[in-house]
RNA sequence: GGAGAGUUGGCCGAGUGGUCGAAGGCGCACGCCUGGAAAGUGUGUAAACCUCAAAAGGGUUUCGAGGGUUCGAAUCCCUCACUCUCCGCCA
């Protein structure tokens, strides 16, 4: 959400900006000036009757102690009046504020100067690959190798819950808790504290990182309890620091955080969603930063080295893409997608989306931070990065190491698998 | 799930209708004292919005959340959430 002070400042640059993403925010911008300055002099109104309100309150009292109980039911009758316009004026502000609440939701996050225009994945930018793409002769796509050794039944799964909830087995359930280590273990020693979060949060956090109101289709929710099953675990994470007042000298903060990540993902169909490609359920390894405002991007591009350092290890063939304005995220300034090349399929897939919300997030959560000497607070920026969502680098790894007599596993992750093979 | 007790500032804790944003203590910051430190001592110590070019200053709001009673509510009433204790159930 952007904040009040960025609208009614920088007007024109908010409407040129979100243009970059395709958003026509005018008439929307507009309506949001209005109604903040509807919302100010209704306030100011208000505060001022008030304020003769308490004063008026406080010689009655005073009345009463010195026994002028006549007086002071005079003064009583004057306050009926004052009690009426306070009411009448206080419910204009409640309604002002709801509606100015509704229409700042609608507005996305401004795109950082660096977001190529564009209006859909084919417009991203590469900034840069890296990694050796195999040559394989009968290359298996991964649905057929996991039938093929038996460590991933998609069908099981169906039977279990229903389409997009694999049952990983064996070597495979070995190698998927494998790569769940290994990455939380490479964060870790990247600097970032671990925790183990809720898989279901309430409202209020679904609202603070922006996947309520708007995007509720694409979450499970548990109606009973009025609760919603994560879609990553960005939601938990971020939401620790909701309602904080961090001190300037604590940033950066920095999270990772394993999850099991639940996604309706209503909609999507045809071969583009087989095998690993498009789960409901799938499991992710998520960074997490809260950071002061002048150094958010020197943080993002951290957040992009440590991710790059994952696919590398693993030696599959990467590429990094600057999504352009019509690809991003409602919620996100800026946003780097990481990609590997899965060469049976022969084709790219995403598999980390690293991102600064810079204000947008924080504005929601009411996360700030607080610097030595100084008197006011002031938001800090949030970014987050998979690192690494696991089907896919599955999918992968499972389709480039394949040779005649199994799968290799790639060096780092044996000794967090203890074999070398899968056959 | 049943019964009871609670929720006050960074923390502890007082406060049952009026001058309470809230005593007192701890912590923290700055000063005094000291050769230095401890002890002692003094001062200060929340957030949001509005007003002001800005700062200063002023106004309003906030004592778990929301609603109500009242001229006036941290204090009374209602609803909800959460915490604790006991019982039940249970990985």
């Amino acid at each position: 959400m952007l904040t009040l002070k960025q609208i009614q400042d920088n007007k024109q640059e908010v409407v040129e900006r979100l243009k970059i993403k395709n958003f026509d925010a005018e008439a929307l911008v507009d309506q949001i000036v209005a109604l903040d300055n509807k919302r100010k002099a209704t306030q100011a109104e208000a505060d001022a009757l008030q304020a003769e309100m308490n004063s008026l309150s406080k010689e009655i009292g005073q009345l009463f102690k010195d026994g002028k109980a006549a007086e002071a039911n005079a003064a009583k009758d004057k306050t009926a009046g004052l009690k009426e316009q306070i009411k009448e004026l206080t419910t204009i502000q409640d309604n002002t504020e709801k509606e100015l609440q509704a229409l700042l939701v609608q507005l996305p996050n401004l795109p950082h100067s660096s977001v190529p225009a564009g209006k859909s994945a084919n417009d991203n930018q590469i900034v840069r690959d890296g990694g050796q793409v195999p040559t394989l002769t009968n290359a298996l796509p991964h649905w057929e190798l996991a039938r093929k050794y038996d460590i991933i039944d998609f069908e099981l799964g169906v039977k279990l819950t229903g389409a997009g909830f694999p049952v990983y087995k064996g070597k495979g359930a070995r190698l998927q808790r494998a790569l769940i280590n290994f990455f939380l273990d490479e964060a870790t020693q990247a600097g970032y504290e671990e925790v183990l979060p809720p898989l279901m949060v309430n409202e209020d956090s679904g609202f603070g990182t922006g996947q309520l109101p708007d995007k509720e289709g694409q979450m499970y929710h548990v109606t009973l309890d009025n609760l919603y099953l994560i879609p990553t675990a960005e939601v938990p994470v971020t939401n620790i620091y909701r309602d904080v007042i961090l001190n300037g000298s604590e940033l950066p903060v920095r999270n990772c955080a394993y999850s099991a990540c639940f996604r309706r993902e209503a909609g999507s169909y045809g071969k583009d969603v087989r095998g690993l490609n498009r789960l409901h359920q799938f499991d992710k390894v998520e960074i997490v930063q809260v950071a002061h405002p002048d150094t958010s991007y020197e943080v993002l591009d951290g957040m992009v080295n440590h991710v790059q350092s994952l696919v590398s290890k693993l030696g599959l063939p990467w590429r990094i893409l600057r999504l352009c304005g019509g690809d991003m995220s409602f919620a996100s300034a800026l946003t780097f997608d990481f990609e590997v090349f899965s060469a049976a399929q022969e084709r790219w897939l995403e598999v980390s989306s690293v991102s600064n919300f810079e204000t947008f997030q924080s504005n929601r959560l009411k996360l700030r931070f607080k610097e030595e000497g100084d008197k006011k607070t002031r938001l800090a920026h949030t970014l987050n990065g998979s690192a690494l969502a696991l089907p896919r680098i599955m999918a992968a790894l499972l389709e480039n190491n394949q040779f005649e007599g199994g799968i290799r596993i790639p060096e780092v992750l044996v000794p967090f698998c203890g074999f070398d093979v899968i056959n």
